[in-house]
DNA sequence: GCCGTTTTCGGCCCGACTGTTTTCAGTCG
């Protein structure tokens, strides 16, 4: 993942939203828009390309890229900066709230003088909205509820962003003098969909040399507090990060301590209770003497409680430590034990990369085989045509002869219509090798409705996947609600598979309802649902989610070698139905 | 602003839904 590649994407975002707000040309926006997209999907870090590299990237023109030499130059972009002057920052922010776009923003702030969530907020209890033109009580309604939402997320960010910077952090704070072991901690390392604050562990004999470094890191923007077993900062973009520095005897307590979760370590040190003893981040202790007994390993302390070493994932008070103690822990999924991807885009619909470039990059993943699943002609804004589709066919299947070690599979994300038709009929449907099938409209049906198209979908012979089956995106819109008991029954009995969409605004199904499922009897893909090259390493966070809902090889079935896979499909075609 | 030419301009993904309006603008996927 490369920082300016994403700063840089943020930013013409920010513009293109700007033109929008002020009424610019709706192209212009949209052409910054798609050149914000191609960066924050760009294989290669921009800071490393010339002009005319830059100018091969998908629409970014010469403006563009000019634009893009002054940021890695100077630091800002002129234009970006004025633009910004004349529009308050908030006022960009309330779009995020559904159901307000440019439009309204603007209203709200001309017309209102309305500038930041808050104030919207403190409007709408003031009744002032009801004379706003375009305005009225629907829409209020729907402003409130998207508010709802959004503060529901509590500050909390993706899983992803929190990644991102911790891994910075790790890989800036590792190359110090010193530094025996570091690694992030807390919620992150629990894999967990939203993450509150960050925690970084270093374990060395000296503290201070580690404080003063991550005072002083290019993205740290405030020092919250700083002493000599704990900093807090907070990052230019507002992430709260926390560093303690361990004494290398004390990593394996630290880390488990915080490590949590919260219920988990509750757990574990009632065990430690009865076992006469004491758990504290410093280590395992004798109650009575206060001696130490273990410290310095995690699987040590664990080990010591008559317990195997608890994957982090696991780490949730969901039954680990009565599995743990009866041997009976699962052997998880793991990021290497995934064979391939089943469920990716390119740029014959709204991906960003060529056929070509994909697979390649799939290969390089180590992907036994590969799954190139396009958008199919219902979703009309993609435009796929038949033609299209068995051209693409075409290429794949002559990419495939070309490729040793890898196979490639011909496949279509089809989508789920109303009453839970797909775009195809059968005779189109047989020639792919597999078929995701999702919701993307029509999210206000009845419960009835939505649970009758899902399970009329699962009973299409050739949907062998539903692919992110409530819908949901973290922290903006619910999942569409469903009676997804049936649907899991419907799954189990069709063959049809769940997806474990690893897009960090999706990851859906989440580990709460693939628990559910898994008590189906349902077998579930783990996919990224790729957009662009960088996408395909989403794959962790789908794998993450995954072991946080306790699955194995066995229950995913793109970790299964290619044969078994085929069966698998070839038997829902079989069994689905009716 | 980008792109692809019918190569320096003219088109740009397109339709549905919703709420507000009184015939349509704004938002969304």
């Amino acid at each position: 993942m490369t920082r300016s590649n994403e700063d840089i994407a943020a930013l013409l975002q920010e513009y293109a939203d700007l033109i929008a707000i002020t009424g610019g040309d709706a192209f212009k926006a949209r052409a910054y828009e798609k050149a914000a997209r191609a960066i924050g999907g760009h294989p290669v870090d921009v800071a490393t390309l010339d002009a005319k590299g830059l100018q091969e990237i998908p629409n970014v023109g010469r403006s563009i890229a000019d634009k893009i030499r002054e940021y890695l130059e100077t630091g800002q972009i002129a234009l970006i900066e004025e633009v910004r002057a004349s529009i308050p920052a908030g006022v960009r922010e309330l779009m995020a709230i559904p159901a307000l776009g440019p439009k309204k923003a603007l209203a709200l702030y001309q017309e209102l003088e309305v500038s930041s969530v808050d104030g919207l907020l403190e409007a709408i209890h003031q009744e002032r909205l009801r004379d706003l033109r375009g305005f009225g009580q629907k829409t209020e309604e729907k402003i409130l509820h998207g508010i709802e939402l959004m503060q529901k997320a509590g500050g909390r960010i993706l899983l992803s962003a929190a990644m991102d910077v911790a891994d910075q952090v790790v890989a800036d704070l590792s190359t110090l003098d010193g530094c025996v072991a570091c690694t992030y901690a807390g919620s992150l390392r629990r894999m967990r969909e939203t993450i509150g604050d960050i925690d970084i562990l270093v374990a060395a004999e000296h503290s201070t040399p580690f404080m003063d470094a991550f005072r002083e890191l290019p993205y740290t923007a405030e020092v919250i507090a700083h002493g000599a077993k704990k900093t807090s900062i907070r990052t230019t973009k507002g992430l709260q990060v926390d560093l303690r520095v361990l004494p290398p005897d004390s990593w394996g307590a630290g880390l488990q301590y915080f490590t949590g979760s919260k219920a988990h370590n509750i757990r574990v040190r009632e065990m430690a209770v009865r076992h006469r003893l004491k758990l504290s981040e410093y280590g395992l202790f004798h109650a009575k003497s206060g001696r130490k007994v273990t410290s310095r390993r995690e699987e040590d302390i664990y080990a010591r409680l008559g317990l195997p070493w608890i994957p982090p994932t696991l780490r949730e008070d969901r039954g680990e430590i009565a599995a743990g103690l009866r041997d009976e822990l699962p052997e998880l999924l793991t990021e290497r034990d995934i064979r391939g991807d089943l469920h990716t885009h390119t740029d014959l619909t709204d991906g960003l990369a060529p056929l070509e470039e994909m697979v390649a990059a799939a290969a390089q993943r180590g992907y036994a085989y590969y799954a190139v699943t396009d958008h199919a002609p219902d979703l009309v804004m993609q435009r796929m045509t038949d033609e299209k589709m068995l051209a693409q066919r075409e290429r794949v299947r002559e990419l495939d002869r070309k490729h040793r070690g890898m196979r490639l599979l011909h496949g279509t994300e089809l989508n789920i219509g109303p009453e839970g038709e797909v775009d195809w009929p059968a005779e189109f449907l047989a020639g792919f090798d597999v078929c995701v099938a999702s919701v993307h409209s029509h999210f206000t049906q009845s419960r009835d409705q939505l649970t009758r198209r899902l399970i009329r979908a699962c009973e299409n012979p050739y949907v062998a996947v539903i692919g992110h089956p409530t819908t949901r995106r973290i922290g903006k819109r619910p999942g569409i609600d469903a009676d997804f008991d049936a649907v899991y029954a419907a799954c189990a009995r069709t063959g049809t598979a769940l997806e474990v969409n690893g897009h960090p605004e999706r990851l859906d199904l989440g580990d709460e309802e693939i628990l559910r499922a898994k008590r189906h009897g349902v077998k579930f893909a783990v996919d990224t649902d790729a957009h662009s090259v960088p996408d395909l390493a989403h794959m962790r966070y789908g794998v993450g989610t995954a072991q946080r809902a306790w699955l194995t090889e066995d229950d995913v079935i793109n970790a299964w070698p290619l044969q078994r896979l085929r069966r698998f499909l070839r038997e829902g075609r079989e069994c689905s139905g009716g």
